[in-house]
RNA sequence: GGGAGCAUAGCUCAGCUGGGAGAGCAUCUGCCUUACAAGCAGAGGGUCACAGGUUCGAGCCCUGUUGUUCCCACCA
């Protein structure tokens, strides 16, 4: 009915019709291959733009999407979208990462569900099923970050182990061999019993286990007494090869030199002296076991002690010792404490909490064990790595990350990088076993050049993170020097959590240095953790993860980055709950309905380039407010204020645009002509504007409005991102408008307070020096205040009414059936309160010396033209007051 | 043992270089006003953890205290 109304009207034809609700799932999928249909993620090496580059972290191919890679995920299409629109050639590589040892345990357990070995089938079998595995697993983290609606160029999609990776991996290996920067050698390292492969340190974590002190007695071997010493792991007892004690130890400088008989095994074993040796700690003696412990192997090291290995690789005694062969550690550390005890060497047993070591991947307790491995030596790849952000080539955002990341790299010691396992690049060291030659290539070496043997490759496999450290130029084609390699190297912006800092900032920092001559990234921005709605960190174990996916079928993709986009600040921690993300699909939901209501009031054929010249007072305080926000946003972004820029657009979108400015359009729209044509055209020019400038936040709803709304075939996010016009500021008309406004709240707030109802409609008496500007609001005080009617004037002298003093009008509302002269007076002395406390505080500003002298000028000025709007509003209280009494 | 973050409305959090404390959700009061009840118009609600200091002026800077979370560290 109403509808055909405004069309008898002649202005209305629908242009297309919009559903009530936005319907992301039935928008999603279509968007996302419309943008790849039109090629827009594909990035072009053009000398014309600037490039602007972010590489992904690769996530793995073991992984499934959750909140973490989410989050990532959408500050990175923020930032590229925000750049592609803003004119450079910017690229968003993404690729996986082949996770060695995750997954490789993975293809283990499904093998050993089939009753299969590793061992059992063989290198190249286990490859070809890890390979096959990656065929089929490998790209469904991938298809689930499209459904986030990343715009990554899958084009240049890459993988950790595909042809160029694996070639830059042996190039980096060969180089830094070579420069003497990687070497062999027998170390004690961190063993993962459970994976069965050395790890990193970065790759131990730490937890504090409640745990025991047993305090043992060693007999002395020429039977003139015992030492004790107390020791957490017993079991370590059978690999003792030494008892140390401080130099400076008067109770124990007779022993050193002399010899202990280990307990249950028999051995004679030395006392040696050692500054290791805290003299206030337990009984001031230790046993020393270097083949079990990073110290004591140090200890062993200098005083030439023999390392004997007492566990297997999967952490059990091993057969030299009968009593305990085959039994697991813990199993062993019972059962020695039992023998220990029955021999009397057991003199106590207490309590004591220590830190152990874990394997990241499995958390199984890590056994510190002496092999040879290949390594990293760390210090001179360190140094230039601490210079590049001590010089501010690489900046961390927030600052307070560069501390985490000097510190870890000053003490950093150098990087255990071989791993007994499989899946993974193949370390390109060439061994003869007829001569023992070596041989470290980038070519297969079949033949010794020595001796003219068979060689075998090395087994072991490279730590995962060896290959992810050349990420952001192995995937531009590095070690050739591509088009894309000069162009789009050094990367920009490099987003990840706080929580791979040490894994793979840190590494890239250092390889990029090496390699390239340059840092990779000019920023770092750090995100922190999702956590839960309580405050507690995602985790499989607790079973309170929330599926991205699930979200997105639920509430859209857009309103899912929308919530992880605001609120957010770099480096913080933020918790994920429904109600935001209800939140979020409420304003994609308020920002479709706009759309809506703007296609209704258009005609078909309504096409806005420009803005027309005759603009309302209004209009130009819609669009000075919208060149305002361009300029914050862009600044915001550019500073990584994401969580700000978004909170603003959510501000002026719902606040400014929907619940001012397109009520301020109705009646204009319900008035034809030619207002209402320019307000068509504002309303649309401002939307469109909008609709950009959110575009990076929600890629999809506003792609989908504007395909609805422009319809000429541009696509959105090719569009030029809105910035500041100095053609658009409208200072005066913001200013005159804003009177208006405050206005209407004063008297809407009012009416409220007395209860009036809406439909009952009140003459508006405005007492004001501004009588044009009010004068153009009439229309507006009609529709949003209720005015039936209104009158303008410098002075009124009116009684019984209800008042409104604004700073810069009074308005008498005539409701005398209503007003009630008490409830009046007592809401003006409220007024009056409040009004007089801004004038203490304002004029106590302004007769302070101190303020006057050192204040800025701008700002004193400005606290004065306060203090005369607050004495000009206090005089019309009091003047209503008077005439109410 | 060292370092860092956080502490602001009932809840979750913003608050950029110091110039009269903000949002969302929740609560209360009116409204089915012809885009949206997933909505509109209003309202209430804060010694910005505590104690000092610097400053004309401090949620913001400095010092200390408390609580909390995290990272790092070889005391067996």
């Amino acid at each position: 009915m109403i509808k055909l109304n405004k069309m008898m009207k002649g202005q209305i034809k629908m242009k297309k019709e919009l559903g009530k609700l936005y319907e992301p799932s039935e928008v999603e999928d279509k968007i996302y291959k419309f943008w790849m249909d039109n090629d827009c993620f594909k990035a072009q090496v053009d000398p014309e733009k600037k490039p602007y580059t972010i590489v992904i972290p690769p996530p793995n191919i073991t992984g499934q999407l959750h909140m973490g890679h989410a989050l990532d995920e959408t500050l990175q299409d923020i930032l590229i979208r925000y750049k592609r629109m803003s004119g450079y050639s910017a690229l968003w590589l993404p690729g996986t990462d082949h996770a060695a040892i995750a997954t490789e345990a993975k293809i283990v357990e499904a093998m050993r569900k089939e009753g299969l070995t590793k061992e059992g089938i063989g290198r190249e079998a286990f490859m070809k099923r890890a390979w096959d595995w990656n065929d089929k697993f490998g790209g469904r983290i991938v298809e689930q970050l499209k459904k986030l609606g990343s715009s990554c160029d899958w084009s240049r999609q890459r993988f950790t182990m595909d042809e160029g990776c694996s070639k830059a991996v042996k190039e980096v290996f060969v180089n830094l061999y070579e420069k003497g920067l990687i070497y062999r050698g027998e170390r004690i390292i961190n063993w993962c019993p459970k994976c069965q492969t050395s790890i990193s340190d970065a790759e131990v974590e730490y937890e504090d286990q409640a745990g025991h002190f047993w305090h043992l007695r060693y007999p002395l071997t020429d039977g003139s007494g015992y030492v004790e010493l107390a020791t957490t792991r017993p079991e370590t007892l059978l690999g003792d090869t030494a008892v140390a004690v401080n130099p400076e130890d008067e109770r124990y400088k007779d022993l050193v030199g002399k010899t202990l008989t280990l307990p249950l095994v028999g051995r004679e074993i030395p006392i040696v002296a050692d500054d290791y040796v805290a003299m206030d700690f337990g009984t001031g003696v230790v046993k020393i076991t270097p083949a079990h412990d990073p110290n004591d192997f140090e200890v062993g090291l200098r005083h030439d002690l023999p390392i004997i290995n007492v566990l297997t690789d999967d952490a059990k005694i091993v057969d030299d010792y009968a009593d305990y062969a085959g039994m697991d550690r813990y199993e062993a550390r019972k059962k020695i404490v039992e023998d220990l005890e029955n021999g009397g060497f057991l003199v106590k047993v207490e309590d004591h909490d220590h830190n152990v070591g874990t394997c990241y991947r499995c958390g199984t307790t890590v056994e510190p064990k002496v092999s040879t491995q290949w390594f990293v030596k760390m210090k001179p790849l360190a140094q230039p790595a601490i210079d590049a952000v001590k010089n501010g080539e690489t900046k961390f955002v927030p600052e307070r990350f560069d501390k985490i990341y000097f510190h870890w790299l000053e003490g950093i010691r150098d990087w255990c990088i071989s791993r007994q396992i499989w899946w993974g690049h193949q370390i390109p060291a060439y061994y003869c076993d007829a001569c023992g030659e070596m041989v470290v290539s980038k070519e297969d070496v079949k033949i010794c050049p020595k001796c003219g043997k068979p060689m075998r490759q090395d087994e072991d496999t490279l730590d995962t993170w060896f290959s992810s450290a050349l990420w952001p130029f192995s995937t531009l084609g590095w070690p050739d020097e591509t088009e894309d390699l000069k162009y789009f190297y050094p990367t920009n912006t490099l987003v990840t959590g706080y929580d791979i800092i040490f894994f793979w900032v840190v590494r890239m920092m250092f390889s990029g240095i090496e390699h390239m001559g340059k840092a990779p990234f000019d920023t770092v921005l750090i995100h922190g953790l999702v956590r839960d709605s309580q405050g507690r960190k995602m985790s499989k174990s607790l079973g309170n993860g929330i599926d991205p996916l699930e979200v997105i079928s639920e509430h859209g993709a857009d309103a899912l980055r929308f919530m992880l986009a605001t609120g957010n600040s770099p480096g913080n921690d933020m918790r994920y709950s429904d109600d935001k993300v209800r939140s979020s699909r409420n304003f994609a939901n308020k920002i479709w309905n706009a759309a809506r209501f703007i296609m209704m009031n258009l005609p078909d054929d309504f096409k806005v380039e420009t803005l027309p010249e005759n603009l309302n007072t209004e209009d130009k305080w819609i669009i000075s407010k919208f060149n305002t926000l361009a300029k914050e946003v862009n600044e915001n972004l550019e500073h990584f204020e994401l969580g700000i820029a978004v909170a603003k657009l959510y501000d002026f979108i719902w606040d400014i645009y929907c619940d001012w400015y397109i009520e301020l359009t109705k009646p204009r729209i319900l008035a034809g002509g030619e207002t209402c044509e320019t307000a068509q055209a504002v309303l649309v020019w401002v939307m469109k504007g909008m609709l950009k400038l959110l575009h990076p936040f929600m890629p999809f709803i506003t792609e989908e409005i504007w395909q609805a709304l422009v319809g000429d075939g541009s696509i959105i996010m090719k569009e030029v991102f809105p910035t500041f016009d100095e053609k658009l500021c409208f200072a005066s008309e913001e200013a005159d408008f804003e009177k208006i406004i405050g206005a209407i709240r004063g008297v809407r707030n009012t009416r409220s307070e007395m209860n009036v109802p809406p439909k009952v409609q009140a003459k508006l008496y405005i007492e004001t020096e501004y009588k044009d500007v009010f004068a153009s609001g009439e229309m507006f005080f009609k529709r949003l205040a209720s005015a039936s009617e209104i009158e303008i004037a410098e002075k009124f002298d009116i009684s019984d009414c209800a008042t409104v003093v604004t700073d810069s009008a009074r308005i008498f509302i005539p409701l005398s059936d209503i007003v009630d002269t008490e409830k009046e007076l007592a809401r003006l002395e409220k007024d009056k309160k409040s009004t007089q406390k801004d004038i203490d505080f304002l004029s106590g500003k302004l007769n302070n010396q101190g303020f006057l002298a050192k204040a800025p000028e701008q700002l004193i000025n400005r606290e004065k033209e306060k203090l005369k709007k607050a004495e000009e509003k206090m005089a019309k209280i009091l003047e209503s007051i008077k005439a109410l009494e």
